[in-house]
DNA sequence: AAGGTTGCTGGTATCGGTACCAGTTGCCTA
DNA sequence: TAGGCAACTGGTACCGATACCAGCAACCTT
């Protein structure tokens, strides 16, 4: 923790005998600089261990090397796949991903872009399509290009990288009923804030009303979506509608839930009871029961967003495409 | 994406006609500005839709309001609750977290820290106590704390909210052997970059040790940590030693891959065969099966080290306790 | 009433870089 | 040999905020 005021540029350049501007160029790797000062510099550099300050930088060249990142949750493994692959996407490319955490909170999630906002980014990558009108007027006024991930049912501010959350429960529905299903139960958690999730319970719902069917149950709760929450939610609802022979789940952990308390209740899936989740996590995929469940390719949206980013940087002009969609594919 | 030019301080001052030491003062809220100027400082503000650069802010106020953060991944949820009680602990505290990614990699580690530090940070918490000399010397020369996470086996830089691997091995170790069991076998991923899934297994191996007992068999795969390879590696194993009667896996993940593959094989568990996991996730936790696993309380460790940041940040001087342990229980 | 204090305000320097432009050199061409 | 051009270099003016200090009222003191 020595407290020794950094070293500067201009001590990077005193120490080397070239100016602040040549030594600037010259650790920059821009061209124009002599073969010998560029080695001098950068020599200097390493021997001071001098760091640079992006901020200064950042400050002077009009523009930070960051994107914003906005996320409602990290601890949901899902979105931290998501920002995995947002990492995957810029790796190399110089940029820094700064994060933020919404909480499923549109005040919170205000403040959260605001602030951001406020370190200049080169872009924003946010959560879904479905920000107050304020919080979208902030980022349309930004004059960055701004991502809109995980959802395309909707109007995008600038580009979006994601797929339609009604069309996955639409088509969930129909592998079900295809299935021979015909008694459904919901399970779902945090729907209130969750706008993704109830616009796949639309679709699914949307689809059994074509079909002259309605839900025989919905049970769900506030909060976030758990194992445990699962479990006790089937338990539950199974408890009062005993003869359900297919129950659709709010995600796959909430989905992984029901499939422990069918294990442990000792209930035959799929034969009985067929459970349906939505993400395609491992969680389900691996269980030793048969569980469908939507495949999204989460790390792909990421990497896809980090790329309309770094496009839009390299050239602004050239808007590469503004509408990507990752269509999922339901397994069993 | 209008591209005017964004509002500045002067603007606002101008629009709210004072200077913008005044209209500076009155947005941060400090003291000595008349509730009048204030009040039309604020005004003019909303009314342009003033959004500050934290940028200028901070080159001129000679300090961040950043903390950086380095982890090995996130994909791994284990980190991801870490970030989300970092996230909390500094909640309100007008600091936000940049993110890092290392993979695991002692090269990009240093390439990601020393990225950070050029942003003038406030304080860094990076995960484990094993950098590298160059690594550490780039930390403790940069003249802001320093926190090192989830691990208390080494000696810290500067502070430290963690706790020992190899005391948790250990730990489970007598717990498995007070259970009775005697063969044991282990399983792991990533050990060769995972410095601390090797330090459990060293604890784990040195109480075997004193017991005068040993490993039956250990398998091991490089890799990330997952369901899958849990399964397999355990099918592996137990067809090569199927008299083992206890396996001990170096996490959750792998763990509960472990418990799908008993499910599917219908090997009793925990009767026959004794899993054994680390970190206390919720997959392994509601498993209609009884697994065990060390709760190891990562939302408190991030909150911890957030804490401890902010409390050198209020006080330099007052250095809080640098050393903070939050020791694991084994749960059946 | 003189001197001190408090409350508020604005000017100026600065933070550590980069953009932009104006040299300076040396070499090549005519 | 003069003129032109490329290659390199450095000075200066910023970027948008904050720190620091000085100035000026109005209000206390004694």
């Amino acid at each position: 923790m020595a407290d020794t005021p950094r070293f500067t540029l201009a001590d990077v350049a005193a120490k080397a005998g070239v100016s602040k501007m040549t030594a600037s160029r010259a650790l920059r790797g821009a061209a124009d600089v002599s073969p010998t000062s560029g080695e001098k510099v950068r020599q200097a550099a390493r021997a001071l261990g001098y760091v640079g300050n992006h901020l200064a930088a950042s400050l002077s060249g009009r523009r930070a090397d960051l994107i914003g990142v906005v996320v409602p949750s990290v601890a949901n493994i899902v979105f931290a796949e998501v920002l995995e692959g947002i990492a995957e996407g810029i790796d190399k490319s110089g940029l820094q991903a700064v994060f933020g955490v919404t909480d499923y909170d549109p005040d919170r999630e205000y403040d959260v872009i605001r602030n951001m906002l406020s370190w200049n980014p080169a872009g924003m990558i946010v959560t879904g399509l479905d920000q107050p009108p304020e919080t979208r007027r902030l980022l349309a006024h930004a004059g960055i290009p701004v991502v809109q991930i995980m959802d395309s049912d909707g109007d995008p501010i600038d580009a979006c990288v994601g797929l339609s959350h009604h069309q996955a429960g639409a088509q969930m529905a129909q592998a079900l009923l295809a299935a021979g299903r015909r008694r459904f139960g919901y399970i779902g958690c945090g729907l209130e804030r969750d706008t993704r999730a109830r616009k796949r319970l639309d679709g699914f719902s949307a689809t059994l009303s074509a079909q002259g069917l309605a839900w025989v149950a919905i049970e769900g709760v506030p909060g976030p979506s758990t194992i445990g929450a699962g479990q006790s939610l089937t338990a539950h609802l199974l408890r009062d509608w005993p003869d359900v022979d297919c129950l659709y789940f709010s995600s796959d952990d909430v989905a992984a839930g029901g499939a422990f308390h069918c294990m442990a209740a000792g209930i035959e899936v799929p034969g009985r009871l067929m459970l349906a989740g939505f993400n395609g996590l491992d969680i389900v995929r691996k269980l030793p029961l048969a569980v469908a469940t939507s495949v999204t390719l989460r790390r792909d949206i990421g990497r896809a967003a980090a790329r309309v980013l770094l496009a839009d940087r390299a050239n602004p002009q050239s808007q590469a495409p503004r509408l990507i969609e990752f269509i999922p594919s339901v397994v069993f």
